[in-house]
DNA sequence: CGGCCCATTTTGAACGATCAGATTTGAAAC
DNA sequence: GTTTCAAATCTGATCGTTCAAAATGGGCCG
């Protein structure tokens, strides 16, 4: 088990192809710097002996990586994370096509060890960070951007308008969609449940539905608040089901908000899309299981986009100027067909 | 943002304090070879300049990255990955334990791609691989171990009793304490819903299942079948409601198919935990959110398993005799406590 | 035919760490 | 004061790659 397939190098190939190593190297990275015959040969050549240049060689001389670091939130429950997993996926399809690859970590004491940051950094393990689930007041990104360690963040960072190396979604539009969504199905009311005032985020995606609902000209529509818990959606989704009544909908704030609305519905005995629209938001495994409509992120999209961004700026590049928000979409389910 | 805190070599510290590299190589990782003041010194040192070994230099020299790859399967369900995200997870907490970390990979392709596996392997990115999900003819055991290139699987590889590199857990085991717990919490009836007979996983979900209502003293005990999904659940769990009647429990192969039957007996009328009983299987973020009762997988002592395993595989030590099974325990939750 | 220029290819050095073997140091023994 | 030996420390070589600079080769012009 020790040979492991003994690694081919540089030397071997170029031996073999009767050319230097440096001949090799620029067939790999500068190909119009070598003969084209001489080029087919070393290809030829390389292909033969399945040679794949050693990353920790290139990583030593270049001072690179190529690899981006992303924490794993391992306090918090399995639904906090809802959103962070399909991103890691996302995150780590999108990085072959940036020349780089996914280191995740995560610590199992509570503190966020911000000083690991700075070690995987010094210790050459990674070259970047890919922030989520950054909150209000997270200590990471000032402490990054301070110790000049290139990282993106996936979300804004409310406070702090000069920190733009993020992208985040269009909360807003979001809501916009799905209310619109339902006005359109022939639903006649469409209330909201939402978090508390204050959440930027809550905020945000409140603001979304309440435009939606203006510019369609009614004046007001139903509308309650609930924290990120099943039970807490559940006793504010029975008052909301009461005014809103048969026939009309409901957009969340949260999947985990929408299950709660779903779930008040079937003790009714309300048939979901018949007699009342659900609509989530995330497109979780929740709204995936229980089969409602939901605002789904285009996670690929972004974490494309924040792979370009710490690239660019490991290649010297300032940082953006400003944020970037991308629209999420609508992922349409039963629990929104109305049979009209 | 170029000059990100400039690097700290051995040579640095070695001068500052006044030795050579060889003896700040030894402070870290042979301390007795040093006399006791030099070491005082040169860790001091150490501390002060934030000297951190550069690991690409380390794997250069080793031939060794530390990194542990593992492929994130992006076809397949939210659901699939039900427990692969929660086992990341803890995969990336527990590297650390054991010098390494984890570097994940996903691609766009449907196809595994087995030729990437090796490639990550030539191209020293990471030393071996940890598989999960592994299923009956994964096609990617025998490569890996063809290829002689180390890895450990979460999850028994049925027909090949050769390939010992692997843990489990003890579904039977699991389904088992779940029964007894129904037993001793006073459901007179405890049916099982699991998936169709053949498959490796469920059949001995349901062993573990049907031996431990027959040690109870019962001759049979009604038991339902379902594909894992929620339509299928609830179709299945309508029957098998009916014959268990009032005040039973039923015992899941899954936390998707005791949804299904907890959305059946919600419809019904009937309270969870009092007028009925329901576990899950692989407390995952379902059972959560529902607030049942689920066998949960040690996933911290399976990582930490597998990651001593293609480690010492690593270290030249031969293939295990056989795999290992980790013993689940039960975590309960209102929908089996009995306010008898 | 000699010289010059450009395209192509080669050589030497460096990235930062660790192993093996050489060298120095210090203390004990005679 | 020398010798001996072990402990402590240092030096040289190496891992595989790429950059910079040097060397080679061919074609063209005078």
């Amino acid at each position: 088990m020790s040979d492991v397939a003994s690694r081919v190098t540089i030397r071997e190939v170029a031996d073999a192809a009767g050319v230097s190593r440096q001949t090799v190297s620029n067939t790999l990275i500068h190909p119009e710097r070598v003969r084209p015959p001489t080029l087919e040969r070393v290809r030829k050549v390389i292909d033969e002996l399945g040679y794949r240049p050693s990353n920790a060689a290139q990583s030593l001389r270049s001072q690179r990586t190529g690899a981006v670091g992303f924490e794993l939130n391992a306090t918090g429950s399995a639904l906090q994370n809802a959103v962070a997993f399909p991103f890691v996926l996302a995150l780590s399809e999108r990085a072959v096509a940036h020349g780089s690859h996914i280191v995740t970590f995560g610590t199992q004491s509570a503190r966020p060890a911000l000083s690991g940051y700075e070690d995987m950094v010094r210790s050459l393990l990674v070259d970047a960070f890919i922030l989520a689930d950054t909150h209000a007041g997270d200590p990471r990104l000032p402490f990054l951007d301070q110790a000049r360690i290139p990282y993106a963040a996936f979300g804004r960072f409310w406070g702090r308008p000069e920190l733009t190396s993020w992208a985040d979604v269009d909360g807003a539009h979001g809501t916009r969609l799905a209310t619109e969504h339902c006005l359109a199905a022939g639903y006649d009311v469409v209330g909201y449940l939402g978090w508390p005032d204050g959440s930027a985020v809550g905020d945000d995606r409140r603001n979304g539905w309440a435009r939606a609902v203006e510019r369609a000209g009614h004046r007001s529509m139903p509308r309650a608040i609930a924290e990120q818990d099943l039970t807490s959606a559940r006793a504010a989704a029975g008052p909301l089901l009461d005014q809103i009544g048969r026939g009309g909908a409901v957009v969340c704030a949260s999947d985990m908000l929408a299950l709660g609305v779903e779930r008040e519905a079937a003790a009714r005995g309300w048939t979901l899309g018949r007699d009342i629209g659900i609509c989530g938001f995330d497109d979780s495994a929740i709204s995936e299981i229980a089969g409602f409509s939901s605002v789904t992120q285009p996670l690929q999209e972004i974490a494309d986009h924040l792979l370009a961004l710490v690239h660019s700026r490991l290649a010297g590049a300032p940082p953006p100027v400003e944020g970037v928000l991308f629209r999420p979409t609508l992922v349409v389910r039963g629990s929104t067909a109305r049979a009209s």
